[in-house]
DNA sequence: TGTACATCAGTGAACGCGCGTTCACTGATGTAC
DNA sequence: TGTACATCAGTGAACGCGCGTTCACTGATGTAC
């Protein structure tokens, strides 16, 4: 229809955005080109100005999640970050949740370069929590050490309670519970 | 074309069987009936006589891969299953690993019938997980925060190196060493 | 125990449907002179 | 600055394909007498 390059940009992201949000919601096999199209506002055949194909947008949307999670804000601290990790809150939002635990399962399914792109945000939001548990007094190796480990633990009771919710949200809040009772209350080595 | 009762009954459990190993492997909306019943050694039609739907099949799937899961043997120490859990043989095993942890993601987008068997699943793997470590002196409080701990650190450590294995097979191994030191080496609240 | 018939797990072709992808076409944007 | 033309993001119909599901049919198994 002639559009100017700034719009096609605009339309693009807003492509990424829809299927991130669906993607994320359902699944990516089981969201179509058309029904994406449509939700961000175009009709089908549009989609390969765009992208070369529906893989190329699945490591597009993984991009776009990494870049927009590492410029998410900080807690300020590793309990801090726990509690909201671990909250009822963040475990109802799969849409707009961490997508490192949002997207773990399907990961090992997808293109080489949206592994790449969760592998290395993976990395950067590890670094992240070493920093955080650095600032808090601990050796480089134990911070190291301190945020895979936490980290292992926030995604594990995340993606459990999540599965569980819906047959037994009482069980589903116990795990959650647990995980912020470890991981808040007293952080394996950075308190004695 | 005129099959005994038993044979009928021994049929159905090679579809679900074959089912098991497909939706592991690949996932449940990648495998379609007509490869399945393929995989299993008849033609696509039969399908209907043992499943009322796909979503039946996926069901019956779940509830054998728990059931199965529940009568594997114990390794006899949380510290010993935990060894085996954050192997890179096990990480490399989708197929025949842990159950719990390969249809993690999937599960919240399952039916009904299939979250149920996952939750009751879940509840008695970590039920095992607490009599272990009741055995090895805890109260009956500290044992099941204990397995509950321990076990969302081992899915989600198993998780995140199955997600970063094939783009960063090192940084995959970090993760699961860290887990391995962490609940192998000395056990939260079991040791002082 | 032998015969007659109902059952039902199997076959394999066919159904409609939605998928990812391609295509010819449109017309405002952006460029060249 | 104004005109002529190339570009390319959009439309919407169409493509072949494989999906889940249905169907008519077959014939050994299992049941009734």
């Amino acid at each position: 229809m002639g559009v100017s390059r700034q719009q096609a940009a605009e339309n693009r992201s807003a492509i990424v955005a829809a299927a991130e949000r669906l993607f994320r919601a359902r699944g990516v096999e089981a969201v179509g080109l058309a029904e994406l199209m449509k939700e961000a506002g175009f009709t089908q055949g549009g989609f390969y100005n765009h992208f070369k194909s529906k893989d190329a947008l699945v490591a597009a949307v993984m991009e776009k999640a990494m870049e927009d999670y590492a410029d998410s804000p900080n807690a300020g601290s590793l309990a801090k970050q726990a509690a909201r990790y671990l909250s009822t809150r963040h475990r109802g939002d799969i849409e707009a949740g961490c997508p490192l635990s949002g997207f773990a399962g399907d990961v090992p399914r997808m293109s080489d370069a949206a592994r790449a792109s969760y592998t290395r945000g993976l990395a950067a939001y590890l670094r992240r929590l070493e920093a955080m548990i650095s600032a808090e007094g601990a050796t480089a190796k134990q911070s190291r050490h301190d945020a895979i480990a936490a980290f292992s633990q926030m995604v594990g009771a995340l993606v459990l309670s999540r599965a569980v919710v819906s047959a037994d949200p009482a069980f589903a809040d116990e795990i959650l519970e647990v995980g912020r009772r470890t991981l808040v209350d007293r952080t394996p080595s950075t308190t004695p």
